[in-house]
DNA sequence: ACCTGAACACCGTTCAAGT
DNA sequence: ACCTGAACACCGTTCAAGT
């Protein structure tokens, strides 16, 4: 595991993320990403222990560019409501685009592929964005209340929508015309009790 | 395809849902769908087109439980806003109870397995779900804005809400000690322009 | 109209063996 | 320390055949 030549590991990493965005997890075979990484159909298991590590790996791959995109808006957005909202849109963006990553992502980790990086990444992820809801909080930008709760909300409504357009379960053709980060969009506005800006 | 004898019909799906429930989509193999019917590995072939069709055949079943349940919370609750939230908690704790089933319902379903059955069960129950809205909205117990959005958003935060706590991504151990129905309650708490009645 | 059994091309995973 | 090739027990799906 972890071999000090991280040539073949990157490659396998790679090729099952291509995978992957093509035909979600059954698509990543071992067999596949052995043979586009231009090893055995076998070698994955010198640098993986199975497949949901080797899919773990990926997750905490895109667990953490997710995190970085925050922290990113956070320095450049001058409020805190603002770069949240720029966070959630971009994480919901994201997620619509490459629906099985995120789905890997949100998705059961077993005890098998709850890797360490894994869990941190996911925590640290949550602690900025708990953080940033908090800051809001405090400049009256979004309610009261517990504000773990909040931001679990924010995350459990971003992930569904993300889930619900990706699916193709939000009638893009009715006048309620719907997509994901449009619904994110009012969720924050019925959120701030200030009046919001116009414009965007 | 839809036998006049539907005992061996009922036999694969309530097999193929109990394998479902206890190891997911993965674990149901044709193969042991037909050894608990009592049938060869072959034999679901004669009622369903393929695996997608089976799976799809569960799914349908199941959303017209929810919608189901939802026009009973509205014969039952006086006021619609109670009916809703009555649902949503029930569609909560039924998706992290059999969370498979859910992600059945709301993943993506591919022309394979979009039955015409399935395509109905979803709009009756999205309609009926619109149409609470906006009596809840008449009412004043739900801001304003296009109906079929707010649905929509409820929706996706419910789905995204239970999704979170069954895959065990809602930190039971924090202070912010959240679990997915609480955070529907949260959200519905924030949208009702109303103070909130004591006790539930 | 429904079911069976053999067969095909795939899997994930393990193991002995090579350098 | 990393990789290969054969092997095992599984899949979904197809097909010819039975009643």
């Amino acid at each position: 595991m972890t071999p000090r030549q991280p040539q073949t590991r990157d490659a396998l990493l790679d090729a099952a993320q291509e995978l992957l965005d093509q035909g979600g997890q059954s698509a990543v075979t071992l067999r596949e990403v052995g043979r586009r990484a231009g090893v055995s159909h076998n070698a994955p298991y010198k640098h993986f222990a199975d497949k949901q590590a080797l899919l773990a790996a990926v997750a905490a791959r895109e667990l953490r560019r997710d995190g970085a995109a925050l922290a990113e808006a956070l320095e450049r957005e001058p409020s805190p409501e603002r770069a949240l909202a720029e966070a959630l849109r971009g994480q919901v963006r994201q997620a619509v685009a490459f629906p099985e990553r995120a789905r890997l992502i949100y998705g059961r980790w077993t005890t098998a592929n709850a890797t360490e990086e894994l869990i941190d990444a996911a925590h640290a992820s949550s602690e900025l964005m708990t953080e940033t809801v908090r800051t809001a909080q405090q400049r009256g930008t979004l309610p009261e209340g517990d504000p773990e709760r909040l931001a679990a909300m924010l995350r459990a409504a971003s992930r569904g929508a993300a889930e619900l357009e990706s699916a193709g379960h939000l009638s893009p053709e009715g006048k309620g015309r719907s997509d994901a980060a449009g619904l994110i969009d009012d969720l924050l506005g019925y959120l701030d009790p200030r009046p919001r800006p116009a414009g965007d």
